[in-house]
DNA sequence: AATGAATGAGGGTTCATTCAT
DNA sequence: CATGAATGAACCCTCATTCAT
């Protein structure tokens, strides 16, 4: 019993899938139960029988999205032997495009999710995404002190980086048919390892 | 009727400010008219004389700071006398900057703007972003084609360096107190000029 | 402004006297929303506007009947020059009976009020019919120092003559034509104080 | 069919005892099914097996309280033979107590059985309250016929002596330890046999 | 022009009951 | 028989909007 019922967990899905499509569209406040179930296409009882609240099911996508970008996006390794920093660098982006393009609801979601339903997922999401700024940060004072950076301010061009890969998202999640993420990375390692100048 | 009645003009003006705080702490639906009125001393039905609906005020106020914006942002000039462009892109810079920090309830309001109440007012916002993009594309072409710029993507590296300033706006409006807007500019274009290599 | 506003105070009693009657018929947790404003004839809205919730209504009349009772049951003086005690008595549970004849929604919420919303109108209840009883159980004690009342268990007597009251009221309330309240006073009198023995 | 399988008649006391308890704790509405199940360890479905709806429980529950009252209240024999009317009495009231004070649960769920799940559960308690009336003012009329009572209305004394006989329940169930039965019996009795004077 | 009492659609949530397994 | 996932009517409450004053 205490084994993961298929089912169960299929019902789970579905709502979350839902759900993460209904925000998208609506955004968190404007989006009703009403609106969830009938996309889910199950009984109002039965949305809250798989989670507590609208807030629940909102947080549980939140949580979700950022387990799986956390796993994808991890500190630059400098030890010898290591691949070369702007491989790692690359892999990992083209990773976390990947993820957004892939579900592109939940894309809209995580980028448009700056005001969340309670302070508590607010914060998280903050946490987690000053969590990856702090990465792009500490990766460029690493390339700093190994002389492959020039000197800068960590955490601004960090925050201008994040924000360029969320620009790059953003236009890539509005279009229809979005280029190759090859074409992606390439365009946005290029601006930021060496600017727009000839 | 036409006729700019000043008392008038200021009523709209107070309830305008009003709105604008309380849609900066709150959000867009956890904005209520009683929050809005109640700030603006007002009385219900009074606001219903100036603003056809939540929406309208709303839609007012982004329209607003579109048009303060689009004030400060010009299309670069290459023609012989004119300054040099790279100055020109600071001055306009640094005037984007400078509005949103001191208009700090309009920024949050216009960045965190989550799902717009009408979608109408989404593609308008949309439109707007769509247009500032154009523009840097079109500096970033010119740029090329003078052969300053290094040969790229204009619409893409656009969307990422909307982004990057994004990402710094988004950094200092959540800062207490931020950093000159000399030095966020300065890194801004080190970053979006030469990269980050050394 | 500050002054009643008599409307509203009319609303205010309508909307009292409808949730009274609703109240009674089917007791607080079966008593909806939706029957009191039917009752009262309003919108839904309405209700809010001059009760913050259900429990609100409920509480407000519980206070308003203690009140009104705690003005009808005062201590018996046995002061010389004041009135017979027995008379005092007679005349106190007449305003009472009377009260409860006149408003018989009102007798039959708060005599089955024991299980109320909300713990605190509960405990409010609880110490209002412990009032009445040590107030019962004080004049006993002093007619036992006055050599007036044999000797007993002021308590437990107490309870028994406020059980006996409330006796007297269940059925008269069950009553389409009641009796005389002289008779009821006088039967309740006589057993109170001589018993049922020849 | 008809036949008694113990197996069943188990379950369904399982329920009814859990279903007591509960009801007892929380009243009627605030009662849930889940509430039930969960403390008679048994399957939602299971609850709909042995009982049609949740106000059957209640009514079976009450009904099985009112029988077991029955059974110890009779009508007061005269005949030459038979042991004193007042020992006869003493005795119910003993009896009666009892059940209430070894049954706690029972006895809130019966005495402030706010109002009753359906209406015909309602007045069957009705009928059975007014039975007891109607027993004991039979009493008082043949007391009445033997010279034993004084005169008085029977209907009416009757309605008192049975709230003061329930003022006395209200007052031991509320307490934790309370009297000794004999104590308040005996305090009952003199009351209501020569009331407080001395 | 200004007011604020009134409105009622719609919000999130609960829970008695059903029924396929 | 027993189960528990599914159901949906009904609950309390909010709030944008209207309109008589």
């Amino acid at each position: 019993m205490a084994t993961i019922d298929p089912a169960k967990a299929e019902r789970r899905r579905q709502i979350v899938t839902a759900a993460k499509q209904v925000f998208a569209d609506a955004g968190y406040h404007a989006t009703s139960i009403t609106a969830i179930i009938e996309r889910a296409q199950i009984a109002r009882g039965t949305f809250y029988l798989y989670f507590a609240s609208k807030a629940a099911v909102f947080d549980s996508i939140l949580d979700q999205a950022m387990t799986d970008l956390r796993a994808r996006i991890r500190r630059v390794e400098v030890e010898p032997g290591a691949p070369p920093p702007q491989q790692q660098l690359r892999e990992q982006v083209i990773a976390t495009l990947e993820y957004f393009i892939r579900d592109r609801p939940l894309a809209v979601l995580l980028l448009a999710a700056e005001r969340t339903p309670d302070a508590e997922a607010a914060e998280r999401l903050d946490q987690f995404f000053g969590e990856v700024r702090g990465m792009i940060a500490r990766a460029l004072e690493t390339g700093m002190e190994l002389g492959l950076v020039r000197k800068c301010h960590p955490e601004l061009v960090a925050a201008a980086m994040l924000g360029a890969i969320r620009g790059i998202i953003d236009l890539v999640v509005a279009q229809r048919d979005p280029p190759p993420v090859e074409e992606l990375v390439g365009e946005l390692m290029m601006v930021a390892l060496r600017g727009v100048l000839a």
